[in-house]
RNA sequence: GCGGGAGUGGCGGAAUUGGCAGACGCGCUGGACUUAGGAUCCAGUGGGUAACACCGUGCGGGUUCGAGUCCCGCCUUCCGCACCA
């Protein structure tokens, strides 16, 4: 395996096998504990935190090494900057995903998780990752969850965790409740089953208590922009009115409500209020429907609640019925009918709206199709009231208004605060905030999960269970299959069902529900530096100087949900006192998705990437680097095959030339400043996640170093060793020994940049005439426009494009002339 | 429908602030070495031309000495959300 660019002494260096190094370097970062972290003594912690995976039985998926190598290198590289890193992993094992694989395959979870935790350990250190796994979790280890129920309480002693019977979204599949955000299209975004209506007793948490802050605190976040947008559309704060309507009675209706409240963002169209509708199960129905409307509403009423939400949620066509019942337009005076349809949402506002169709889409359809009145009240410019309208005008910005009194040709955006005002003196009107986010609902009718920490009594009610007898162990039943019924299989365990009240000893029940894999994930990284700590949580100091997370990396799929639940229970845990800070994450990036050839990888397709069988064949280092290779970290890449072998041809280079490598004379000064061009380059480069361009940039330089056709100098490589280090660890370990060092690559600090040594001597200057590519002059640096000007004109190829008289130069030193004739 | 990305050679992708478009890698072509080559090395590789010219960053306009980059109007595509008043 000689080189003929490498002169003929050159010894003969042993072929680069990464299989024998890497299981070498393996072994003995496990015997050294090169890898672990000095939690109390270590100086500049730098805490590197990783989404952790669902083990499930397949195995390591691609998708999970691109991740967590992407944060490996991060904290390698911060490591050798001279922190004290600390990378932790564990497994995130709860949840609906493990327990359905457990049925289908019919092996109890308890059971098949740890075996698929092992394979994810043996998948994990092949891979080479640098985690300290004395910090590691199982979130379905009892000595966790103890302290997942824990938070729970904590929840439930602030009166931030409440019990209510809700309107649920119900997979008939899984036979259990999903949040609304396991819910994707009115389907279930495990199976794909369509989600049905059902009123349960849930437990929510008061995530909506703290939808302002939620908001406010994004601005100060080191996020990624679109993570922070993600979150603001999805905490969905908007500012209107709410608008009470008298009502007026019809005969047959029973009603002694006086008013009717709704929220709105235009206020200003309220002259164009011309009826109003309720979400079909407001309360008042009942009572404002006439008696000859009754069996009508009844019936449309009765329809709407057994319609899952999918069709409630998708279907374009706009239903309703009219109640017989009217209000009155506080603003006109006008009676206005009062309709109900499922295009209400009782969930959000008030579950009633004043109908405005002239200026709102869904307004529009509905009165076009039920015949009901539509009066313009916004105009655009040029247009008046009269002007005909064949589809509402809903922008809110460029308009005036008409119609309407004394706020006639008012901009709409004064006439929102004007018209507000106004109503608010009679009392029909208040300034009010809404928000999309709806209270976190944490119970699941199901058994693999943490036991809500709940014993019913018959004296003394609910009674949360004592911090003492903690952990609530999740019995291992052989039933733990669900059934349509909605109550958890763990009810059916009588011994484990009946348990002391502990507040009067007697006779109690315990709740039956387990919690959402949510809140598991929302406090974990919380538990790493104290994993081992028994009497709590989290132990005081450490948190103190470990947290909040330094550097949090993961999937763009968790940037509203649980990187919301995570940043909510910090601020719940804060305010009790319990942390000094109230964000979890200091800073976050999302990396991207891989694919393969172009495609999304899944077994349907087949094209899915086994990690092993690659790391087998071309070794980790050669896998890791080809992954952050294959595009810019955040936003992914496309993965084929044959490209690994650029890659691994890059290694092969460096292995070769470290192993030649001589240390007599000096090195090469050509050589020398691109290897410091290099080591800016990737230290600039590794910061922003662009690993794709600092590989490339490494690779140029070995390019370089080959072009040299002589044996390199050890000068030349030994900083290369460092640079790559991070991407790929056990060849740099090796070859950093083999240099005959005898600490760790990753202690050895990081190749100091000299910018006299990366100076260029001459650059490379465009000539353009007219802003056409005419030349290049190769210059001194620091070269006058009129010396760069004679040299150009000096130049045939430039000067016969010069026919005139120059009439304009435009210099910009060290990059460009623009001749303009 | 709304919100947010993204469109650059045969392919993945480079191009901090407007300043030599196509770095790096794959693939491909030719060559060297070889019993052999899916190994290794060397050379070439956006289109076009004998060589220039010229044409090239989804499409159409614009600003500028100069536009992949900025502005206006479209098209395509991916990902969220999906009747949120």
């Amino acid at each position: 395996m000689t080189s003929p660019n490498f002169s003929d002494d050159a010894v003969d260096p042993g072929a680069y096998d990464p299989a024998a190094l890497e299981a070498k370097w393996q072994q003995r970062w496990r015997e050294l504990g090169t890898n672990h972290t000095d939690i109390s003594g270590g100086d500049r912690p730098f805490y590197a935190l990783m989404m952790f995976p669902y083990p499930s039985a397949e195995g390591l998926h691609v998708g999970n090494l691109f991740a967590f190598t992407g944060n490996d290198i991060f904290g390698r590289f911060h490591r050798q900057q001279g922190h004290t890193v600390f990378q932790p992993l564990g497994y995130d094992a709860f949840g609906i995903h493990s327990e359905n694989y457990a049925l289908k395959v019919g092996v109890h979870p308890m059971r098949l998780i740890p075996k698929n935790i092992a394979n994810f350990r043996r998948q994990l250190e092949r891979a080479g990752l640098m985690i300290d796994w004395r910090y590691s979790l199982d979130t379905t280890a009892p000595d966790y969850y103890a302290w997942t129920q824990w938070v729970f309480l904590q929840l439930y002693n602030r009166g931030l965790a409440y019990k209510k019977k809700a309107a649920v979204n119900w997979c008939p599949s899984c036979k259990t409740v999903l949040a609304n955000e396991q819910v994707v299209a009115g389907a279930c975004e495990r199976c794909g089953t369509v989600v049905e209506q059902r009123f349960l007793e849930q437990w929510f948490f008061r995530i909506s208590d703290y939808a302002q802050r939620l908001l406010d605190n994004l601005e100060r976040l080191d996020w990624s922009d679109t993570t922070r947008m993600a979150q603001r559309d999805w905490i969905g704060r908007s500012e209107g009115a709410q608008v009470r309507f008298s009502v007026a009675v019809a005969p047959g209706a029973t009603t002694d409500a006086t008013h009717l409240a709704v929220f709105t963002t235009r206020p200003d169209t309220i002259f164009g209020a011309t009826y109003m509708v309720l979400a079909p199960e407001h309360p008042l129905v009942e009572q404002l429907t006439t008696d000859a409307q009754r069996p009508a509403v009844s019936a449309y009423r009765e329809r709407s609640a057994r319609q899952d939400i999918v069709s409630r949620k998708t279907t374009k066509e706009k239903t309703g019925i009219f109640t017989g019942s009217f209000a009155l337009n506080p603003a006109t005076g006008k009676e206005i009918p009062i309709w109900i349809a499922d295009y209400v949402l009782m969930e959000y506002g008030t579950g009633a709206i004043m109908a405005v169709p002239a200026h709102d889409e869904r307004d529009f359809e509905f009165a076009t199709k039920f015949g009901l009145d539509i009066v313009r009240v916004v105009a655009a410019e040029g247009e008046d009231a009269g002007t005909p309208l064949d589809a509402p005008f809903t922008n809110d910005e460029g308009g005036h208004i008409v119609a309407s009194a004394q706020f006639d040709g008012m901009p709409v955006a004064e006439a929102k605060a004007a018209i507000t005002q106004w109503l608010s003196g009679g009392e029909h009107a208040t300034p009010v905030t809404n928000y999309r986010l709806h209270d976190w609902c944490i119970s699941r009718q199901r058994y693999w999960g943490p036991p809500i920490p709940i014993i019913y009594c018959d004296s003394c009610g609910a009674q949360p269970v004592p911090v003492a007898d903690l952990p609530v162990v999740l019995p291992d039943i052989p039933d733990f299959k669900p059934d349509d019924s909605g109550i958890s299989p763990l009810a059916r365990h009588a011994e484990w069902y009946h348990a002391p009240c502990p507040r009067c000893g007697k006779d109690g029940r315990r709740e039956t529900d387990v919690s959402d894999t949510f809140l598991d994930s929302a406090w974990y990284f919380l538990r790493y530096p104290s994993v081992g700590h028994d009497e709590a949580a989290f132990d005081p100091s450490i948190t103190r100087k470990w947290l909040p997370v330094t550097s949090y990396i993961g999937g763009n799929e968790h940037a509203v949900l649980h990187l919301l639940y995570a940043r909510f229970i910090t601020m719940v845990l804060h305010d009790m006192g319990h942390i000094d800070f109230e964000e979890p994450f200091t800073r976050f990036r999302a990396h991207g998705l891989i694919v393969r050839d172009g495609s999304k990888m899944s077994k349907s397709r087949g094209n899915v990437v086994n990690p092993d069988q690659f790391v087998e064949q071309w070794g980790a280092d050669s896998f890791r680097t080809y992954l952050m290779f294959l595009g810019p970290y955040e936003e992914g890449g496309d993965f084929r095959d044959g490209g690994i072998s650029g890659v691994r041809r890059f290694l092969e280079r460096l292995w070769l030339a470290a192993r030649v490598a001589h240390s007599d004379g000096v090195p090469d000064p050509v050589v020398q400043r691109k290897l410091h061009q290099t080591i800016a380059k990737v230290s600039s480069d590794i910061p922003r996640l662009s690993y794709n361009t600092a590989i490339a940039a490494m690779m140029e330089y070995m390019n370089t170093l080959r072009k040299g056709e002589r044996v390199p100098h050890r000068a030349e490589v030994e900083p290369v060793v460092q640079l790559v280090a991070p991407f790929a660890p056990h060849i740099a370990e090796e070859l950093w020994e083999r240099f005959g060092h005898s600490a760790s690559v990753f202690d050895s600090g990081w190749p100091a940049f000299d910018a006299d040594l990366a100076r260029e001597e001459t650059v490379q200057l465009a000539v353009q005439v007219n802003g056409k590519l005419r030349g290049t002059l190769t210059v001194v640096p620091h070269i006058t426009q009129d010396d760069a000007v004679a040299a150009a004109r000096a130049e045939p190829g430039i000067a016969k494009f010069l026919t005139g008289e120059v009439r304009k130069i435009i210099f910009v030193p060290r990059r460009l002339l623009n001749l303009v004739v």
